[in-house]
DNA sequence: AAAATAAACAACCGCTCATGC
DNA sequence: AGCATGAGCGGTTGTTTATTT
């Protein structure tokens, strides 16, 4: 349709991000919030496209991201996930709180992509390249509309068969705050944007939306933000669309990959309630459930349970079962 | 030690969707 | 209803860092 470019082409300036623009862009978010890219660039004097900055902030400038090395539970959801979802990583990333897209993005493709395919060329005559190729994609939105009934009614059935009494799960389950996921220390300038959303503690205070930064800032100072950029992470919260449902949902979810560093605070899992699960409050009709037959669950059910046996998982990986999901 | 290569990751690009007018 | 715009998403590219030769 001929969309001008969110930027011009000229002036801006591209390539990594410096200390000094990142101090700008957060000293301005710290006073404005989150929000009305576009006006950053001309706010801030910063030479970049509203889309770079609302880039750099949501993958790296905002509080609460965890950076570093993946932690073996994190790999395993991010396989599962995909095996699921197929390359839709802000869907996987909202189930990975403190972990953006991009960062999940980035790990299927350097780390796991190549781990699975290893593993899979020891036993196969034609390996498979990842899963989401093998996938068979239908029409998005028919696609999506399945695969939201079926993770919906693996969620629920799980939490049925595996914590039927529990209202909610993992009671102990706090997060282990700095916990397995020291954050290595890159030589990269990068890897100090951590330093620089550290300033951004108390910048709540000044927000001109108290009301949604306030929760934003408690998750942070718990050390379990767990927005992502699908949620919020311009600190405006999906509105109205985490309920008490989302978060039994969520939380059954949860359990089922047994996600230790989830942080169960209510207001936490609800503001960080993915666009994936909150679309699950639309499937979780309870005769939803009767639209799908059970095997695929069990199967999934199988594959968990073996890989929480401790058996290698990408080894028990059930590919083709998780492919034909769809 | 230097060059070549591979791996990792940050950032960009283009498309689509959502929203407001 | 149609258009303009902001924002989100996924694929891809470019740059940096690590490893090998």
């Amino acid at each position: 349709m001929g969309r001008p470019p969110c930027c011009d082409k000229e002036g801006v300036k591209k390539g990594p991000w410096t200390p000094e623009e990142d101090i700008l862009l957060v000293s301005y978010i710290q006073e404005r919030g989150p929000g009305n890219w576009r006006a950053v660039p001309t706010n801030t004097g910063l030479l970049r496209c509203s889309k770079s900055c609302r880039l750099r902030w949501t993958n790296y400038l905002r509080p609460g991201i965890k950076r570093g090395n993946f932690t073996d539970h994190e790999e395993k959801m991010i396989i599962h996930l995909q095996a699921l979802l197929g390359n839709r990583w802000a869907a996987i990333a909202s189930y990975l709180p403190q972990r953006t897209d991009n960062d999940i993005k980035n790990y299927w493709n350097t780390h796991l992509k190549k781990k699975l395919k290893k593993l899979q060329t020891g036993s196969e005559d034609h390996p498979r390249e990842g899963f989401s190729v093998s996938q068979p994609m239908a029409p998005r939105g028919q696609w999506e509309r399945r695969l939201q009934t079926d993770i919906h009614m693996a969620k629920q059935a799980l939490s049925e068969a595996l914590c039927p009494e529990k209202p909610t799960y993992l009671p102990e389950l706090k997060p282990s705050i700095g916990c397995s996921n020291t954050i290595p220390a890159p030589s990269t300038y990068a890897s100090s944007t951590e330093n620089i959303a550290r300033l951004l503690k108390g910048w709540v205070r000044n927000s001109p939306k108290p009301s949604q930064t306030n929760s934003f800032m408690t998750q942070n100072s718990l050390n379990n933000m767990s927005g992502t950029d699908s949620v919020s992470s311009e600190g405006t919260p999906t509105p109205s669309k985490a309920n008490d449902k989302d978060l039994i949902a969520s939380e059954a979810f949860d359990f089922l990959f047994g996600f230790e560093s989830f942080d169960t605070s209510h207001s936490d899992t609800s503001q960080s309630m993915s666009p994936e699960a909150s679309l699950f409050q639309d499937e979780s009709k309870p005769d939803s459930n009767a639209l799908l037959p059970l095997s695929l669950l069990e199967q999934w059910l199988f594959d968990e349970g073996l890989a929480s046996q401790g058996k290698d998982l990408l080894s028990d990986f059930a590919l083709d079962d998780n492919a034909n999901l769809f």
